[in-house]
DNA sequence: CTGTTAGCGCTTTCAC
DNA sequence: GTGAAAGCGCTAACAG
C-alpha cells in the first residue's frame, strides 16, 4: 500500500475542480458535462488513477473480500476446491483470503478470529478433523457474516452446506466391483468419527447387502493413508484371508495397496482389483491406472462461492440450503476385467 | 463486513467520553487513568469490540495484507510454498491473498491489476510458464510495492528472489545416473524461456561434460508434463534411439515416462533408470519408487515471506538479494542398481 | 488526564 | 453542472 498513489483530490486540484465532480465524472454521472468528463478521464488515465479499495471498503461497508478456512492446501482435492472458489470469486470481483487450519482446532479458531476483524464479507469453511466445538463458527452468525460450509460441514450449525455424496460414491464403487465378479471385497476405511468415513463405509455395506454379498467384518480395515496402506496390505496378505479386491477410502491408500500387491506378485486387476476414491492426480500416474470415484472439487468450490455471493448480496434472509454433489465412478485399468 | 459492529464511538457515547480517549485507553496509552481504562476495556469486552481493520488500513496506509501470484495451487510443490508463506504471515499478523495464474499470461496480468488496487502491502510472485513480457511486474516497482519472486524469477527485474539451485539439483541427478553406469541419458526438459528449465538443462549438460559423457542433442527433448511424457516417451522408444536412462524436469513427467516404459516391457531401473525432480508425493507412490531431487517448498515460502516483510518494514532501501536454496538428491528404486 | 480537530480516500446528500 | 460538507472508523497532533 504505497501512499504515492494518485487520488481524486490530486486530479481535482490539477483541474481546478472539486473532488466530488471528479468522482462523478469518473462514474459517468449524467449531471457532469461531457467536457469535464473528458478532462477528468484523460488525467486519470495519464496518472494511472486507481480508486483506493480500502477507502471504498470503508465507505461502502463492503470489502469484496471473502475468507476461506481449509484443512490443508496440499491435497489435490482441497486445492481444486480453492481453484473453483477463485474462479467464481474472480468473475464477481471478489478477492480470496486463505487460511489453513492444518487439521488443528486451535489454528482454526485463530483463523476465525482473524477473519472476524471485519475485513471479510463472508466465509467459506471446511472443518478440521479435530474440531468438536463450534463456538468459533457461531460468532460469524452473530456478526451477521454469511458462512458456507463445504465438504466437511457441521450438522449443528444452521448454514449453507455444499457436500459430496460419499455414500453414493462408495456404493457405486463397491457395486462396480461386484458387477465385475468380485465378492471378497476388502474395504480400507476412513476414521469412523467423521461423517466422510462413515458414509463411505455405509455405501460399501449397502452395496454388498443389496447385491447379496456376504459381509466379512475382517475385510473391513481402518486404513486411510499411503503409509498405513503399505503396512495393512502386507498384513492382509500375510493373514491368509482370501480377498479378490480392495476398495479404499481415498486414492493414496489405493496407491499404497497397489504397490504392496504388485511387490507380492499379484496382478492388478486380474488377481486383485483396486478401486480408490477421490480421482486424485495420482490415480492416473500409478500403473495400472486406478479406478476411482470422482469428487467434483472444482465444482464444489464454485458452488460454495456462488452460494456465498448469493448470501452476501441477498436482500431478505432465506433458509439455509444443503447441496449434495454427485460423485462419478471413473473406471480405469485397476478394476476392469470384462 | 457487517456494519452492526460496535465502534469506538459507541463506547465513547455510552461512557460519556470522547472517541480519542477510548482509542487511547484501548491501546493502554500512559496518559489515560486506570479507571477510564478499566471502564473502556470492560465495555469493549462486553460488546465484543473489534477494531475495524479497514479503517485502520486507510489511516495507516498499511493493510497487512500481502498478495501471492502462483501458477497452480494444485501442485504439491506450490501448495507447500503457500503453506510456508502462510506460516510466516500468520506469525507476523499478515493475511494472504492468493491468485492463480493457471500458467496463463493474461490471468497473471489480471491478478496484478487486482493487486495494484491498493489493498496489498507487498507481493510474492512465481511467474507463469507463458509469460514473456514483464511490464505488469514493473508496475509494482513504480508504485513502490515490494515484490519478491520465488521459484520462477525474472532476470530482467531487479527484485528479491528466492530460488532453488536448479542447476546443482540437475547436476547431482545427472551425475548420479552417470555414477550408476548410465551414459545415454535422456533429458525431458522444461521450457527454455524460464530460468528453471534452462538451469536444469545446464546442470544436466555440465554434469555430462564434467564426466566426459558425450552429449547427444537428440536425447534432449522438450517435455514437462505427465501427458506429454506419455507421448514423448513412446516416440522416443519408437525412434529406435539408444538410451539407458531418463532425467526429467519434474516428477509428473517422470511418472509418465515410467508408465510408458513399463508398458513397453522395460524394467526400471535395470533397463532404463529414471530420475525426476521435485520430490512430489507421487514419487513415493509410483512403482518402483522414484529417485528425485528434493525442493524445499515450505522453506522457500517461509524465506520469501520473511524477505517480503523485511522489505515492507525496512526504513531505508537496500539492494535486492537473491537466495538460492539447496536441493537434495533422494535416491530411490528407479535408479539404484549398485 | 481528556477533548477537539483534522484527515486517510471516497461518495453522496444538499445546496446553489 | 458543480461545489461544500459530512461521514465511513480510527488515530495523532495539538490544546487545554
Amino acid at each position: 500500500m504505497k501512499s504515492s498513489q494518485v487520488t481524486i483530490k490530486d486530479i481535482a486540484r490539477e483541474l481546478g475542480i472539486s473532488p466530488s465532480t471528479v468522482s462523478r465524472a469518473l462514474k459517468d454521472h449524467p449531471d457532469i458535462s461531457q467536457e469535464t468528463k473528458r478532462l477528468v478521464n484523460e488525467l486519470a488515465a495519464k496518472y494511472n488513477y486507481k480508486p483506493n479499495i480500502i477507502a471504498l471498503s470503508l465507505r461502502n461497508q463492503r470489502s469484496n473480500v471473502i475468507g476461506v478456512i481449509i484443512p490443508e492446501i496440499v491435497h489435490y482435492f482441497f486445492s481444486s476446491v480453492i481453484s473453483g472458489i477463485e474462479e467464481v470469486a474472480n468473475e464477481h470481483g471478489y478477492s480470496v483470503m486463505i487460511s489453513q487450519s492444518v487439521e488443528d482446532y486451535n489454528r482454526e479458531v485463530a483463523a476465525c478470529d482473524t477473519f472476524l476483524n471485519g475485513i471479510i464479507d463472508g466465509i467459506l469453511v471446511s472443518v478440521s478433523k479435530e474440531t468438536a466445538n463450534y463456538d468459533h463458527f457461531h460468532r460469524f452468525e452473530e456478526e451477521g457474516i454469511p458462512i458456507v460450509f463445504f465438504d466437511r460441514a457441521v450438522d449443528e450449525i444452521l448454514a449453507d452446506k455444499i457436500i459430496i455424496d460419499d455414500f453414493d460414491g462408495a456404493y457405486q464403487a463397491t457395486e462396480h466391483l461386484i458387477v465385475q465378479g468380485r465378492r471378497k471385497i476388502v474395504h480400507f476405511a476412513g476414521p469412523q468419527n467423521r461423517l466422510i468415513g462413515q458414509n463411505r463405509l455405509n455405501g460399501y455395506l449397502k452395496a454388498m447387502r443389496d447385491n447379496g454379498v456376504v459381509i466379512d467384518e475382517r475385510l473391513i480395515i481402518p486404513c486411510d493413508t499411503f503409509q498405513s496402506a503399505l503396512v495393512e496390505t502386507q498384513k492382509l496378505i500375510d493373514s491368509g484371508l482370501k480377498f479378490d479386491s480392495i476398495f479404499t477410502v481415498n486414492d493414496f491408500t489405493a496407491a499404497g495397496a497397489m504397490k504392496v500387491l504388485l511387490r507380492n506378485g499379484y496382478k492388478i486387476p486380474t488377481d486383485i482389483a483396486v478401486v480408490g476414491f477421490g480421482d486424485d492426480q495420482t490415480s492416473l500416474m500409478v500403473e495400472p491406472t486406478l479406478t476411482t470415484v470422482n469428487q467434483p472439487g472444482f465444482e464444489m468450490g464454485k458452488k460454495a462461492m456462488e452460494q456465498l455471493i448469493r448470501r452476501i448480496t441477498q436482500s431478505k434472509p432465506e433458509p439455509p440450503v444443503t447441496e449434495i454433489l454427485k460423485t462419478q465412478l471413473i473406471v480405469r485399468e485397476s478394476s476392469r476385467v470384462k
